[in-house]
DNA sequence: TTCGTCATGTAAGACGTTACATGATTAG
DNA sequence: CTAATCATGTAACGTCTTACATGACGAA
């Protein structure tokens, strides 16, 4: 049985909270999920494997409106299992990126399809820098003032912030040097 | 059968010359790969998938003091299908990276070893850009003046570099505030 | 009445990683 | 003698994605 980033993803979600698959799947969506995403069905799998090994509970809670519910939470072992993975040293994973394999089509087939494809992108990185940046403006004004928590959670966001600035000024200048292709 | 981005990707490194399975896995670890990382098991498993599709040619070459090679060329039809596929939209495959998810246990555990991920990282971040610096002063000094075909090759570099730095002034800025972390 | 939310799951297939396997040649 | 390079693959396992399945409630 073996625990790679998925598990310890959602064991570090319940550190702050105990939570449903169904929460859990949620929260992967917005604030984690930005640099970890997961779909439910593989929430549901890791967490009956995570329950197996002893690294959460549940508690079920029957409710009569809605489905019942299991909320599971972190256990010592759980708690411990994260601290350790912390501090394996993490393997760079490569970029993947279709954009650049597109980009090594150009000379091959008509510009215009990658100059599309090039400004479907930069919506993109505009899209997740505003979100990003809305955040942000909300909840991390005055990072020196923030609880120790925080201030790891508010990185993860500058980071974020940073990459797609870098990625759309790289897309200004890739529409620029792509303007100047013939075919 | 579905053909997905490494499909595309070997594709596209048989638009400038016939390789073997071999050599593509070789060209994967360095031009393409640095964007897209194939194993040689992958590459294999993918040119029969894309030979009996009909979108690459093989010839086989005797050797006598050295195994006997299998060497792929695109198709008209290979060439049809890179083509379309461009066309396709990208959808935007969402970043996956663990040190977001240690970020996120500042505060739990101690910091110690979240600034040694940091740091780790910074390294990686660093020789990366190091070698991305030293293909672009050799092959790419002039972008104004190469070929189409380089130049759509040379975006994706430039892409690399500019991530790299941007990576490596976040981890400046993130040691700096991971020093204000108490625990 | 149709869509979205809450809440859980199964199953099939695609994709990726690791290990194993062969076998000759060349460089240190 | 050992390791690396050339060159091909199989097998086992793990992870991810997609589709399917159920069922009640509330809002438009």
């Amino acid at each position: 049985m073996l625990f790679m980033s998925l598990s310890h993803a959602i064991l570090t979600a319940l550190l702050d909270e105990d939570l449903t698959g169904y929460a859990l799947a949620k929260q992967f969506d917005v604030s984690l999920g930005f640099f970890w995403q997961a779909s439910h069905q593989q929430i549901y799998r890791e967490l009956k494997v995570l329950h197996q090994a002893g690294r959460v509970d549940v508690r079920e809670v029957l409710q009569h409106d809605k489905p019942d519910k299991r909320i599971y939470s972190l256990t010592p072992q759980g708690r411990q299992m994260l601290e350790s993975w912390i501090t394996e040293s993490t393997r760079p994973r490569g970029t993947k990126d279709e954009l650049f394999i597109k980009l090594y089509n150009v000379g091959s087939v008509p510009v215009e399809l990658i100059v599309k494809a090039v400004k479907q992108r930069q919506a993109e990185h505009a899209g997740k820098l505003e979100l990003y940046q809305k955040i942000e403006a909300r909840n991390y004004a005055r990072p020196s003032s923030l609880s120790d928590r925080k201030k790891g959670i508010y990185l993860s966001l500058l980071a974020g912030i940073r990459q797609e600035q870098t990625a759309l000024s790289w897309c200004d200048d890739a529409l620029d040097l792509l303007a100047t292709v013939k075919s």
